[in-house]
DNA sequence: GTCTATACGGCGATAGAC
DNA sequence: GTCTATCGCCGTATAGAC
């Protein structure tokens, strides 16, 4: 049943994702217009609205497309060869080349959940399911590099979500003062003393 | 030379500013007009712009102005009696309290430096200061609670913004989720292991 | 169901007279 | 400093074509 309009339906949705993937990451939200990405994609403008709702659900569901590629990443990269110390190593590098090099997608996750997320349920479910995601990947990496299951690993998962955040937030507003090296040799320690916490 | 002029000005400002304070906590930044500042306080739209350059200028003086009594309040908070721990526990109250009864503090940094301080230098350079005004006090108060020189306090003093940067944001996607309990019983946690971690 | 054309109200920002 | 006018863009609604 999938029928010629379907298919159509679905390339224009993936071709407006990826115009809009590029433009958001280059310009940002706010910069980017929603005429500029109907020119660029070559897609009327209110079809744009007609499958996304509005500005802010192109920018939810462009941040799910790339959110899912991201997290099975780190989950693999935790899967590595080596002992649980050097599981951490690779998943945190994973976490932290992310962080380099696309951090567009960190600072409109954010822009995201500070600017709508407080009033549209539906763009703060995204989220929310994301950040759900996220730390299910953290929590089986968790048990795939121990062995065994850490008490409260949701917890742990948090606090280096969290401290993803504060880092890519401390890059935008002063880039030249913090040395990624520390940041995440800090988090390392840091997540390394919360699980032997767990474990008393 | 202070003329009638420059007090009209200067008292202009303080309007304005107070007026700008009250909508953004109340309505958030993109929800809160010029048109609407300007009738609200009473002050020609044109004579914002003249005063504060645009918009997001606007935001950061509100934001400075705000930023200076809670910074002191928490550096008072860690000057009270007790040891060094019940100092601790103080600072991190007086934090805690500020992230619940003054949200928008933290909210209205983060969109400022997630959507302006890129491109807006004078802007960026009024947030870098305060967030360094606010590692100042942290480091003050840990010497004063603890009557000796931690090594890098500025370091601790980051991972303490980065996390309450963290929670803030937690905070904002899924309220439901987060104990403000166990965020900050873990944020204490990390400081004193922060803290030993670097008197070896 | 998918998409286009058109038009509208609103907002941030600027220009110029006073 | 204010006032008026105006610009350009943005997000949205609607009507209708295929």
């Amino acid at each position: 049943m999938p029928s010629r309009r379907y298919r159509t339906s679905r390339v224009s949705r993936e071709r407006i994702l990826e115009v809009a993937t590029e433009l958001f990451a280059q310009q940002g939200y706010a910069g980017t217009g929603v005429d500029q990405l109907a020119a660029r994609s070559g897609i009327a403008k209110t079809a744009i609205y007609y499958h996304f709702g509005n500005k802010a659900g192109l920018l939810a569901a462009t941040l799910e497309r790339a959110a899912g590629t991201w997290i099975e990443g780190i989950y693999q990269a935790s899967r590595q060869a080596g002992d649980w110390s050097a599981r951490l190593d690779q998943a945190l590098a994973g976490m932290r080349s992310l962080l380099e090099e696309k951090p567009w997608i960190f600072k409109l996750m954010q822009i995201l959940a500070l600017e709508v997320a407080e009033e549209k349920a539906d763009i703060r479910e995204i989220l929310q399911s994301i950040l759900r995601q996220a730390r299910q990947a953290i929590v089986a990496g968790m048990h795939d590099a121990l062995g065994f299951e850490v008490p409260d690993a949701e917890g742990v998962a948090r606090l280096i979500l969290g401290s993803l955040d504060g880092i890519a937030m401390n890059l935008q507003i002063d880039p030249e003062a913090i040395s990624l090296d520390e940041s995440f040799l800090e988090l390392r320690r840091i997540t390394t003393f919360a699980v032997a916490t767990r474990l008393n």
